[in-house]
DNA sequence: CGGGATCCCGCGCGATACTG
DNA sequence: CAGTATCGCGCGGGATCCCG
């Protein structure tokens, strides 16, 4: 898992030209709000308050947001029991559930990282401050 | 490549949670800009014009923003040819490299459920339409 | 409880200009 | 060619209120 070889197709580019269809669904997951809430809901189908509660520091709006845009791209499933007061879940499609392994790839990538990046970040930080004497 | 089974472990959630640094580094690279060019970086190395021309659509200021970040947590390393005119170089670190394989990974999916997608879009829209009749 | 609508502030980002 | 700095506006997104 760690060092896979990649081998690039041709059609990766698609992703990052001309189609601009392929770009707006690219640019609507590749934002971290999206992504927190794709790896959450991977774990399990829950409300609206305890995944708001799940993904620290979202806003009301910004959830509501993120869902919707998850929810039109087919991504997230939203079910709503017409009891009262109401209670409407969330889920992942099975798009969505394709989507796991990737987030989890960025969520490994970041723990796996995580010190050798706390250091570049010291190195870099130090390299401009005495830059900048 | 496809469907791969991932089992989710306990440490995934400290990325989405507490740890604030991880929250930061995460939501650094979270972000379409940052993606696409370590998409276009694993490719070959560039030059910044180059890379500019490549990622389509990005602002001049936007690049040099991304690319200090990238370069910063020491995903991308920056080479400079003290040439007259400079010649700069970009490419990835071997911490850049471990995230093609994510990279590329939400390139494919957005290649491969892009007709879902679509129609996912159109009856999401078709519904609201005439729910706001 | 879930989620629309509205208001409004702040800063993200593009445009432009200047240096090495 | 590569990069920084400055300015200005536009809109993303938080706070708040209301509705079913």
């Amino acid at each position: 898992m760690e060092t896979e070889q990649v081998g690039r197709r041709d059609e990766d580019r698609d992703v990052t030209r001309v189609d601009s269809l392929a770009r707006e669904v690219f640019a609507g997951i590749a934002n971290k709000w999206a992504l927190l809430v794709i790896n959450i809901l991977g774990e399990r189908t829950l409300r609206f308050t305890e995944l708001r509660a799940e993904v620290e520091g979202i806003s009301h709006k910004m959830l509501t947001q993120t869902l919707r845009g998850l929810e039109r791209d087919g991504v997230v499933r939203r079910t709503v029991h017409p009891t009262v007061p109401p209670r409407v879940e969330y889920r992942l499609t099975e798009a969505g559930q394709a989507l796991r392994g990737t987030v989890n790839g960025m969520c490994a990538w970041t723990r796996r990282y995580l010190d050798e990046i706390e250091g570049a970040r010291r190195r870099f930080d130090a390299r401009r401050a005495d830059a900048a004497r």
